[in-house]
RNA sequence: GCGCCCGUAGCUCAACUGGAUAGAGCAAUUGCCUUCUAAGCAAUAGGUUUCAGGUUCGAGUCCUGACGGGCGUACCA
């Protein structure tokens, strides 16, 4: 059901209850009934009024019928059923008016104003350059991208960033690795660091360095170079990685600049100011007591080194000043419990934190020979998004992370994705478009219409079926980027090419009457359009043949 | 111990934020290719939604308590 219609019945409904002389109006929800011989779409207002009004639902229903004053040219009937809902039948003219509007709108079909005017910022991957992404981050990267797509089809203006950090005690052993293995590239004796990262990869930017002749110590505190070339090297290969599974990011956010700003030292002060912050055991503590915590935290170290809590409360003030109207973060199920702590962290100086919200999701269980598989960056235990993607695609691998939702565990069975082929469920998307595209590619060659087209012909149970789908589509999205689970579309998207399968299979396209010919040809491309669109948003190909 | 997520068909998961008869895919059984792509269609079978209470017109969904699994709960990120 379309918002427009939606927008008609409430309106209507409303009118109606106003003979009850109600002190409030409940919320009237209208939805499209999952059995659909309830018609098209349905309310349950009576069955809410039961109780204020002292009567049955029934009796109620019967009222707001009596009472409603409808458009013909929209509803053709209203009958109460079951317990006392109230079902709607759209009249035949409305479908074949929105199926109108379908091929009107084309690319644009699907797309809503509900964060028109917003600007948000998706923040997501935010891996540390110390190794190639892997299926683990797989997960982040897709969801937070299609999420990004979904709140751009609903109006908003919408910047993806990743945050990384270059510093601290990982880059130093990465940068210590790539030095061992340039030494053991040039043939000369050097200690491999402890806990250092054993991939291949290393030694694959050790050989280049090797070759470039350059003039680098030994000195085991001299691993600068090391790491700013490693650096590099893995940032190349993360955005390669990225580009391959059509992620683009707006932003790259380090860390650091975040000190050399003073905006860590100045968090703090301002924390210090509210009385938020004291001195322990050389130790600068947060009192997050005050917020319910059981126990205060660690800002900064002994060490005089913050802990990662002070720089992400830093690094979200930075986004809110940057004038974004919504700030999404997208990590694992690992990284929850720092979450409350940012969120006290910046409202305590004066920040809305309804401004600021966390796409969690549960984590991804390799299952690889049939075990579950852990991995590990650092003992290259791992299997790369890039080998991922080399055997099946890059198609395949954006659903695989999408078809569940975020807060279950995804298994991830690299066999069963290798071997993916004809039982991947991808394809069966991919396979209504290009069936599609077939059949119109046929009738272009064998028809050319002279009259305009009669939409009012489509009255096969398939027929409407399939036009009443493909027209749920904007709300659809709409509740998928509201409810930021992309999942949700994936599902509404089998259900399309399940409904168009049937109508391919009942009802012929070729051969039969021409003016209904003529007529299943155009919803046939309102269905491709729909399609199209649907996996635009969730980033995969639209194949014309396969 | 405490916090968050989860428990649905043999397996992997849905269920549009409390609605009507809990649905798909895979696996199983059976039909359908001289007609627009069989990567498909039609049908059969598979369920006390982990268990016990509660809330209400109505619960897989909300609340309480068990049981089971995952992730946190660091002066690691």
């Amino acid at each position: 059901m379309n918002s427009e219609m939606n927008d008609y019945l409430q309106q209507i409904i409303a009118e109606s209850l106003q003979q009850f002389d109600l002190e409030e109006l409940p919320d009237i929800q209208t939805e499209a009934p999952k059995v659909a011989s309830h018609g098209d779409a349905s309310t349950n207002v009576a069955m809410m009024l039961a109780k204020p009004l002292r009567n049955n639902p029934r009796a109620i229903a019967q009222q707001i019928i009596d009472g409603l004053n409808y458009d013909e040219k929209k509803i053709a009937s209203v009958e109460i059923a079951g317990p006392g809902f109230i079902n709607f039948r759209y009249a035949e003219d409305y479908l074949y008016d929105e199926l109108q509007t379908i091929l009107d709108s084309g690319e644009n079909f699907g797309k809503t104003d509900s964060y028109s005017g917003k600007k948000v910022l998706v923040e997501f991957v935010s891996a540390n350059p110390t190794g190639p992404l892997t299926v683990g981050h797989g997960r982040n990267a897709v969801l937070g991208d299609t999420v990004a797509r979904l709140l751009e089809w609903t109006g908003a203006e919408v910047d993806r960033e990743y945050y990384f950090n270059d510093a601290g005690r990982q880059m130093r052993v990465l940068g210590q690795s790539v030095q061992a293995r340039y030494f053991e590239e040039l043939g000369k004796e050097h200690d491999f660091p402890e806990g250092g990262y054993e991939g291949e990869y290393i030694r694959d930017i050790a050989a280049e360095l090797a070759s470039e002749n350059k003039d680098l110590s030994s000195d085991s505190e001299e691993w600068k170079p090391f790491k700013e070339k490693a650096e590099e090297a893995i940032f190349a290969d993360i955005s390669n990685t990225l580009e391959r599974m059509n992620i683009n990011m707006d932003s790259f956010f380090n860390e650091h600049s975040l000190y050399s700003d003073g905006s860590i030292d100045s968090t703090v002060e301002r924390l210090r100011e509210k009385g938020l912050v004291y001195d322990k055991d050389g130790a600068v503590w947060f009192k997050t007591t005050e917020f319910g915590k059981e126990q205060d935290t660690v800002l900064i170290k002994s060490t005089g080194e913050p802990t990662y809590r002070l720089p992400d409360i830093a690094y979200h003030m930075n986004k809110l000043d940057r004038g974004y109207d919504l700030c999404l973060d997208v990590f694992g199920a690992d990284h929850i419990a720092t979450y409350p702590d940012v969120l006290s962290g910046i409202s305590a100086l004066g920040y809305d934190t309804d401004k600021v919200d966390v796409v969690i999701y549960q984590f991804v269980t390799i299952v690889k020979d049939g075990q579950p598989f852990k991995m590990s960056t650092r003992k290259a235990n791992f299997v790369t998004l890039d080998e991922l993607m080399d055997e099946v695609g890059s198609d395949v691998t954006r659903f695989f992370f999408l078809m569940r939702s975020p807060n279950t565990h995804l298994e991830f069975d690299i066999a069963q994705a290798k071997e993916a082929g004809d039982k991947n469920p991808v394809f069966y998307l991919q396979y209504a478009y290009a069936r599609i595209a077939s059949v119109l590619r046929k009738t272009t060659e064998e028809y050319s219409f002279s009259e305009d087209v009669n939409l009012s012909l489509l009255k096969h149970d398939a027929e409407e079926t399939l036009i009443k789908t493909i027209l749920r589509f904007p709300e659809m999205i709409a509740n998928a980027a509201n409810a930021r689970e992309p999942h949700r579309l994936i599902n509404f998207m089998n259900d399309v090419a399940s409904a168009f399968t049937s109508f391919y299979h009942d009802c012929r396209i070729i051969g039969v009457d021409e003016s209904l010919a003529q007529a299943r040809i155009e919803l046939a491309k309102a269905t491709a359009q729909v399609l199209e669109n649907g996996l635009t948003i969730l980033g995969i190909t639209a194949p014309e043949e396969m």
